[in-house]
DNA sequence: TTTATTTAGGATAAATTTGTCCGAAATAAG
DNA sequence: CTTATTTCGGACAAATTTATCCTAAATAAA
């Protein structure tokens, strides 16, 4: 469903989010190793995270990654997503045709419209706050 | 969110359904010019289709692809994708962690599985045989 | 100012998916 | 039996995604 780009992004996010509830930087390695993701793959995907605003990155010593604390509740989802994989899971035809709409429908449009947009709902209501909170309470968890 | 073999195995095996409601054997040639797919990858599809069971193949002249009649309502897009893909779609965490499940959930887990049942759901509802007549009384396309 | 630390970013490599090519095997028809 | 046609299946190639490596740039602290 999600590539790996974004699996990796996700996670690294809602652990920033964590830390940054608790005002702390966070550095790619300590990210990764959190995370479980390969350090070099994961400083990309945060270099992308970073251009879209949606986290701030710092160099140097005490330096890292973090969120804007007030943001944490504005971020959703689907952010974290499109930042990554930018609209290619929202848009275009489920069997791959260029001209496909509900006047000029593919077999499969309705019903597979009818669970994108479901997914997209989702990732539209799903902030990083609730994900980073079900993590800190140790409802969830990111590895393994 | 399908893979590009899944598109085309979906579109070809809608094709020889319907020319197999008219009782017609299609060639590998013909459904890749009306699927607009490329030949030789839409062989390896079709080939794959075939073994499991969803589309009888013929060798020799006269030979070709078609799908028993009494199948095309059975049949459920379901089989198709499971038939390409396997169970990738329909298994795993949607962070990639190894161990995910209610008990030790990731942090999306419960939005994750509820997406992915409808899809399942509607899957394991949605008829080769719906998928043909849609595109036979002209309701439906395959190309562009 | 020097040094150590950390992210940025380009080049490259590995893995996977997508796609092509071609000879072999089956088979229908002359 | 021979020939033409069609799928099968293996090898190979291209494109994309995933992942690594290394140097540069920023920056905090000694």
């Amino acid at each position: 469903m999600f590539s790996k780009a974004c699996e990796y992004g996700i996670k690294a996010t809602i652990y920033i989010a964590v830390k940054s509830m608790r005002q702390e930087r966070v550095s790619l390695k300590e990210i990764a190793e959190e995370v479980d993701s390969p350090v070099a793959f994961t400083a990309k995907i945060l270099q992308s995270l970073a251009k879209s605003g949606i986290i701030d990155s710092h160099k140097g010593p005490t330096g890292g990654f973090q969120i804007d604390e007030s943001k944490i509740d504005t971020i959703k989802l689907h952010d974290i997503v499109h930042a990554i994989d930018g609209d290619k899971i929202f848009v275009g035809c489920g069997l791959g045709l260029e001209q496909c709409d509900a006047s000029q429908p593919c077999p499969v449009h309705d019903k597979f419209v009818g669970i994108r947009d479901n997914l997209k709902i989702m990732l539209e209501n799903t902030s990083l706050y609730e994900l980073a909170t079900g993590l800190e309470i140790g409802l969830t968890h990111l590895k393994r």
